[in-house]
Formats: C-alpha cells, sequence, structure tokens
DNA sequence: ATAATAACGATAATAGTTACTATAATTATA
DNA sequence: TATAATTATAGTAACTATTATCGTTATTAT
C-alpha cells in the first residue's frame, strides 16, 4: 500500500550488491557503503537489504555456520560455501530444473523451486595448509 | 581431548530427535524433553543439540526464514521447506551422488557434498486456502 | 568409598536483527 | 518554486537465538 521513494543509501547498497563478486553480509556491506555514506545505520542497511530481497533485486543465502550472505545476482545459480573460511563462492553449473517434478514424486503438496548449496574446501584454503 | 560422559538428558533429547518426524527446532526439543526432565535448562539442550551434531548423530537443517531445525535421520535425504508455515518434510527423493562431480567443473577447490532444499506450499497450507 | 571430571541448571552475556522515533529527504501538489 | 504529504534515515532501544560462565550435581575411574 505504500508507496516506494528512491534513497541514496538504497541505491548505493544495490550498486555494491551488483558489482561484488563476493556474496556479502550485512555487515561487509554496511562498511561498505560507509566509504559513501560514513554515517549510514545498520539499520537503513538491514532494512534494504530485505527490501531489495522482497522486491527480487537480491537474494538472501543462508549458510550452515548461520552466516547470512545477500547476492546482487538474481539469476538461478547455486553456491558453493568453504568449510574452513565459510567464503561462499558461484559454480557455473546450470540449474537443474526437472528436479522439482522429481522431488514432488509422493509428496502431497506443490514445489516451486529448490535451493542447493555445495561444501567443500575452497582454492585459498588448500593453499594455506 | 575431553571424555564424552553418558547423560540421562542427552539420552533423552537423542531420542526424541529419533522418535518424532517432524523436524523439530531447539525450542521444539526443550519444550518436548521438559516433559521428562521438567527443570532441563535451554543451554543444556543446546550444547547437546550441538554435541550430537559434531558426533554425526544428528543434522542441522538452516532454513532461509532463519528457522533451525534438527533431524536424527542422518542418512543423506532432501528437505521441503514450506513457504507459508515453515514447516520442515522429508522427501523421498533419492541423493544425487554424480552431482558433485558435476558442480567441480571449473571450480578451484574440493566439493565433498551438498545439501538441497525445495520450496512451496505444504499439504497442510495447501487445504486452509 | 573416594576422587576426578564431565554435565547440569541457572543466569549472564553476546551476536544478529528488528522496532521505534524524531528528523531529513523525496515526491506530489498548488 | 514553495508548500504539503509521506517515506526513508540515523540513532538507539529492544528483541531473539544462541553461547559462555560458574557453582553444584551426576557419572566414571580408582
Amino acid at each position: 500500500m505504500t508507496v516506494l521513494k528512491y534513497s541514496r543509501q538504497r541505491e548505493s547498497i544495490k550498486e555494491l550488491l551488483n558489482s561484488s563478486c563476493d556474496h556479502p553480509t550485512a555487515d561487509m556491506v554496511y562498511m561498505g557503503v560507509r566509504q559513501e555514506f560514513p554515517n549510514i545505520s545498520l539499520g537503513t542497511v538491514y532494512r534494504n537489504l530485505n527490501l531489495l530481497v522482497d522486491l527480487g533485486e537480491a537474494v538472501k543465502i543462508t549458510t550452515p555456520n548461520g552466516g547470512v550472505h545477500f547476492d546482487g545476482r538474481t539469476a538461478p545459480h547455486y553456491h558453493f560455501c568453504c568449510n574452513k573460511c565459510g567464503e561462499v563462492i558461484d559454480l557455473e553449473l546450470e540449474e537443474l530444473g526437472c528436479i522439482n517434478d522429481a522431488a514432488g514424486k509422493n509428496f502431497d503438496g506443490i514445489i516451486e523451486s529448490h535451493s542447493m548449496m555445495f561444501y567443500g574446501t575452497c582454492k585459498k584454503c588448500l593453499k594455506s595448509n
């Protein structure tokens, strides 16, 4: 019901998400955007990140260790999460479209989508051993 | 280095996890185990749930809305999470073994495992509409 | 039985996130 | 362009989930 209004802070957050190839957490976004808006509030970052997710302009990625990351790339793709450092990395594996139907066999509900996360050790952590 | 000692509370938590077909949160486990141990501490529940996960006797399931669920079924399988009520349900889809290799193409790291979560509307929520 | 040590219950502390409120920025209207 | 209406912000308080602390209790070894 309420109308969306432009804000420079939100624009900056969106730009940061789209330009960064890593998948920043809310706190990382906060630190990054503070370069441009030194006294932006952490609450503003959270509010806008959630808003962008609701608008479909960003994706929320939850990792098992509790970390929540954000991704400006909204086209469906899968992620890798390093068991050692927790970093989240894009994978090139194309989305498995038919798998939703396969999962729906013998299931009394509607399956619309899925997310997949791969785990292991990233390049950086392999080296530092 | 420290030696594991038996505790009746941990046994009760393990039993509850194995006997329940739903995937309780820490708080649900807390409420359940209180039937048998009325003054068990929530901290004890958390400590033991994490311990069981570390021992490989339980699995932690993180959902995007922030809820953390636990599963006593440790054999690899996939889950469905209802977008409306948040309930987590087991799926019968057998694990995709070869997909780890497929995901590892053009990836400079080691992929060891993956987790997959399906989303949509559960049977119960379909009815109540 | 006694000693050693891990686990417990109770509670405090922490981390991540959301809610609140007065002020500032944006948009619509005259 | 000035003014009014309304959303967004910064700053802070509050909240939720989880972990840490610590004196006491339960379990295990001697």
